[in-house]
RNA sequence: GGAGAGGUGGCUGAGUGGCUGAAAGCGCUCCCCUGCUAAGGGAGUUUACGUGGAAACACGUAACGAGGGUUCGAAUCCCUCCCUCUCCGCCA
C-alpha cells in the first residue's frame, strides 16, 4: 500500500498512475483522502476525550487515597457521560479506520517514471534479446518428446489429484532436480542465502505481499486451518521479516528459496496450457531482496542480470521485456519479464519476472530498517524467479533434442547428471 | 489430541488495581574522569498514530502475545483465541 501522506501530496499523480495501470476507479483516491480526513478528526476527538478522562481518573485516585470519597464520587458521575461518548466514537473510529485501509489497499503501486505507459502486453518494450532462436521445422514440442519417452504422466496425475498435477518420471525428474541445484548454487555463488520456507501461509502473510485482497482467487485454500498454499515462495520469504526492524548494517539481505508453487489458474484454458506450459503445481527457485530505498533500482538491474545469466549458461535464447504500466500488476513499481525461446512451439515462454515493489509490500508488513541516525524507515523489497522450472524444462528439452529424438545434457548440468544424454 | 506451566522493553527479569511505558541487571549510545590497560562517574536508550513545527522537538493517545469484558482507573481481575515449554499419547 501507498503512504497516505504521499497520496495527500500527490493526488493527481496517484490518479494518473492508476489509470495507466488500467484501474479505472480513480474515485477511490479522493475517497481515501476524505476517509483519512474523517479518521483524523475522529482520532483527535477521541484522543482529547481520553486525555480528559485520564486526568479525571488520576484525580479520583488522589481523592480516594485522601479519603475524600464523596468528592471522588462527584467526579465519577461527571465523567460517566464522557465515557459513553468515548465508546461511541471508538466504535465509529473502528469502522472508519477499517474503511480507510480497505480503500488504501485498493490503490495500486505507482509505476517508476522509466516504465512505459501502455494498456496491454502489446505495449511492453523488448529490453533485450540474447541468442538466436532456432526455427528448425523438425523440432518437436516438449510434450511429444516427453510422451515418447514416457517421462511425464498427466493421466495418473488426473487420477491422483486433478488436471495440472502431473508426475515427472525418471530422467525428467532428474533433470528438474539438477536444474534446481544449478539455480540454487548459482544464487549461492552470487551471495544469496539459501532458505527453505513453509508451503502454507496464513492470511496475514497473504495480505503482506498483496495476494489479498487483490488475487485471492489464484490461491488454494485450506479452510480448516486458515491457510493458503503458497502461489510463490515470494510470500513466505518476504513475510519472513514482517513486523521487524532490521539494522542498517545487515542490509542488503538476499535469499534464494526453492518451493513448489500452487496456482488455481482459474479461467485459463486453451492452447497455451499444453504440456508443461501452465500447471497448477510447479517448482520454482525464487530470489528475494530487502534493500535500502536508494538501492532498489540498482538492485533490480542486478537481479535481472543474474536471472539472464542463468539462461545464458544454459545456452537458451531469451528476450527481456520491460513491462508497461498496464501489464505489470498491482503491487509492482517496475518489472521485467524474461521469456525463454521454445523452439518446438516457436513461441516465447515467461520463465521469470523481476520486480521492484519499492515500499509497497514493506509498508503493509511494517518492515523497516533502522538508520545509523536512529530513525526508522520502510525498506524496499524485490523479487524475481530464478527460475520457474517447467517452462525451462520445456524450452530445454526442445532446444537440446536431436533429430533422432534424444535429449542432450547441457554443459553446465553435466556435473549434476554425469552423462551426455538424458 | 489430553494434563500442567507460561507469554512483560535488544536480552535477563520484577511487577496481583492508581504514583508503571514499565524496577533492577546486562547490552548499547553519548559525555566526564583516568598519561596505556583494567576500573570509575553521569546522561540517554520501544514503537505506532495524531496535533503543532522548516527542523530539532514539544504535547496528546495507544501498546506488557491477540481480541473482547469488568472498573472512575488494568501489565495486574474475568472470557475467548493464538503461541511457547514440560509430561502423556501419536507419529516422518
Amino acid at each position: 500500500m501507498l503512504d497516505i501522506s504521499f497520496i495527500r501530496d500527490n493526488q493527481a499523480l496517484v490518479e494518473t498512475s492508476m489509470l495507466n495501470k488500467g484501474e479505472k476507479e480513480v474515485g477511490i483516491v479522493a475517497d481515501v483522502l476524505n476517509k483519512d480526513e474523517e479518521w483524523r478528526t475522529l482520532v483527535h476527538k477521541v484522543d482529547t476525550l481520553r486525555s480528559e478522562s485520564n486526568k479525571a481518573a488520576k484525580e479520583i485516585g488522589a481523592l480516594m487515597a485522601g479519603g475524600k470519597k464523596e468528592e471522588a464520587q462527584k467526579i465519577i458521575e461527571q465523567t460517566s457521560q464522557a465515557k459513553e461518548q468515548i465508546k461511541d466514537i471508538e466504535e465509529t473510529l473502528k469502522t472508519v479506520a477499517n474503511q480507510r485501509t480497505q480503500l488504501l489497499l485498493r490503490i495500486p503501486n505507482v509505476a517508476h517514471p522509466s516504465v512505459p505507459v501502455g494498456a496491454t502486453e502489446e505495449d511492453n518494450q523488448v529490453y533485450g534479446t540474447w541468442g538466436a532462436p532456432s526455427q528448425d521445422q523438425w523440432r518437436k514440442a516438449h510434450w511429444e518428446l516427453l510422451e515418447r519417452h514416457g517421462w511425464i504422466d498427466f493421466e495418473r496425475g488426473v487420477k491422483v489429484t486433478g488436471a495440472g498435477f502431473p508426475f515427472y518420471i525418471g530422467p525428467l525428474a532428474q533433470l528438474q532436480r539438477a536444474l534446481i541445484s544449478f539455480f540454487i548454487n548459482e544464487a549461492n555463488n552470487a551471495g544469496y542465502t539459501e532458505i527453505q520456507a513453509p508451503f502454507f501461509i496464513n492470511e496475514d502473510s497473504a495480505r503482506g505481499t498483496g495476494q489479498i485482497p487483490d488475487k485471492e482467487d489464484m490461491m488454494y485454500v485450506i479452510p480448516r486451518d486458515g491457510f493458503f498454499a503458497i502461489p510463490t515462495a515470494e510470500v513466505p520469504v518476504t513475510n519472513f521479516h514482517r513486523d521487524e526492524i532490521i539494522l542498517e548494517d545487515q542490509l542488503p539481505i538476499q535469499y534464494v528459496c526453492h518451493t513448489p508453487c500452487w496456482r488455481r489458474e482459474a479461467g485459463s484454458y486453451g492452447k497455451d496450457v499444453r504440456g508443461l506450459n501452465r500447471l497448477h503445481q510447479f517448482d520454482k527457485v525464487e530470489l528475494v531482496h530487502f534493500v535500502k530505498p536508494e538501492d532498489s533500482y540498482d538492485c533490480l538491474e542486478r537481479l535481472r542480470e543474474h536471472v539472464e545469466q542463468l539462461l545464458q549458461k544454459l545456452d537458451l535464447p531469451y528476450r527481456t521485456l520491460l513491462m508497461c504500466t498496464g501489464d505489470m500488476g498491482f503491487t509492482q513499481s517496475k518489472k521485467y519479464d524474461i521469456e525463454v525461446w521454445s523452439p518446438g512451439q516457436e513461441r516465447w515462454l515467461e520463465v521469470s519476472s523481476c520486480s521492484n515493489f519499492e515500499a509497497f509490500q514493506a509498508r503493509r508488513m511494517q518492515l523497516r530498517y533502522r538508520k545509523a541516525e536512529k530513525e526508522t524507515e520502510i525498506l524496499h523489497t524485490l523479487n524475481g524467479s530464478g527460475l520457474a522450472l517447467p517452462r525451462v524444462l520445456a524450452a530445454l528439452l526442445e532446444a537440446y533434442q536431436t533429430e533422432n529424438g534424444r535429449i542432450r545434457v547441457p554443459e553446465v548440468l553435466k556435473p549434476y547428471l554425469n552423462r551426455e544424454y538424458l
